[in-house]
DNA sequence: AACAACCTTGACCACTTGGTCAAGAAAATT
DNA sequence: AATTTTCTTGACCAAGTGGTCAAGGTTGTT
């Protein structure tokens, strides 16, 4: 556990302002990374005082470890819905989907993720070995089932989910990079509908599960 | 342009300094990202006196700039082969041979990309916005044509790339973190040549581009 | 009203950082 | 051999950083 700063967890004021705080931290830590961001841009984001931040979190490296509980979170709540899939079909769309839709709506949480990783995770390392490994071991022990049974093709279960991790996340991390290469604008609805299809075609298709008839899906065969 | 800090390109001992480093900054930058990196911890890597590195770099973004202006060489150069394709099976198939070698050989240089992309491409966005998007819409026209002429399926073009993209460089990118759930060991020769044909296989086999029969493949159909 | 707990904030400090500089050592050129 | 160019380096500095602190303000409780 990394939590928990202080132990009055009832005052309003002080959890109002903590999340104030750890999202402005979000944003920051993404675009500046962890050793560029500083106390005094992140309280200025906030409309605190630096000394105010310092009052709720007592070091830089506590409110980076605060913000980076928040990401892990929902990193592992994306894939709730693999558990209850009964197939591949199923189980692997609606994870892209969950996991595609947390890079558009959360591209900071991904990039600061990513920084963290980059830089060999000095801060969240723990969480590398405890639960996000247990958490692959138990995703892959269900790959292996679907595969066992016949419903999708032979793969290593870690590299799948790697290619799922990383093209999804790709948008969030590399949001500036595909904005760039798409006139400089931001995805819009369809194109974010048609990333979600191409990938899940890919994924799909390469692991020889059929997908299902989709009105909305732009190209089919 | 960004590059030549000085004129005279003839003394070699400017070269091997420059190179010697270059090489030391690439590491840093990569294992800090470019505000965590100070010019002592590169200088102690390079085995020189920081006031060194300032005679040939006057300042840290400079030095920087040199750094990265190599690893977008390398970008593009993994490239070459995709010119000259036949088709997609072999096209995309050495794409993807190449970019995951440059992946296993100079992690280095991909973490320092995707550190700068993330922060939104401060130093590079000039790259970004006429060399990338050329290449990039090269690429795109190439694939279109394999696409016309019922090579392959239908995709838009962009985000194929972005597929190889990030799922090649995810290996260099995230090392750390698959090196935590591969239990602390780097991946081995025959994990790599895995991970080649799992990628491969969904590229190709999603779209619909046959496979040729490798003896080397694990798992086929 | 009195008290305690909590919150706010400007001023401050020790330390690190990128960068400078001047004096000299090596190489190259004449 | 003399002289110019290139390279090396310890000592130094101004600016910025995370973090402290003490004094005062607010809010809740009795």
């Amino acid at each position: 556990m990394i939590l928990s700063t202080q132990r009055n967890q009832t005052g309003s004021k002080r959890i109002e302002n903590e999340a104030l705080i750890v999202a402005a931290a979000e944003k920051i830590f993404a675009d500046m990374g962890y050793a560029g961001a500083t106390m005094q841009q992140i309280a200025d984001a906030a409309g605190l005082p630096k000394a105010n931040l310092h009052y709720y979190f007592p070091t830089k490296e506590n409110l980076y470890r605060h913000v980076i509980d928040k990401i892990f979170n929902l990193w592992l709540e994306a894939a709730d819905i693999f558990e209850s899939a009964e197939g591949p079909r199923e189980g692997l769309s609606s994870y892209i989907d969950a996991k595609l839709e947390s890079s558009r709506r959360f591209p900071n949480g991904s990039k600061v993720w990513a920084n963290e990783v980059i830089q060999g995770a000095p801060i969240i390392q723990d969480y590398l070995e405890t639960k996000l490994n247990a958490w692959t071991q138990s995703k892959a022990e269900i790959i292996n089932r679907w595969i066992d049974e016949g419903l999708m093709d032979p793969i290593n279960p870690k590299n799948l989910l790697y290619f799922i991790w990383s093209s999804t996340q790709h948008y969030a991390d590399f949001q500036h990079q595909i904005r760039t290469l798409n006139n400089n604008s931001d995805l819009s609805e369809d194109q974010w509908l048609e990333v979600k299809e191409d990938i899940k075609k890919l994924v799909l298709k390469g692991l020889g599960v059929e997908q299902r008839a989709n009105f909305k899906t732009v190209y089919n065969n």
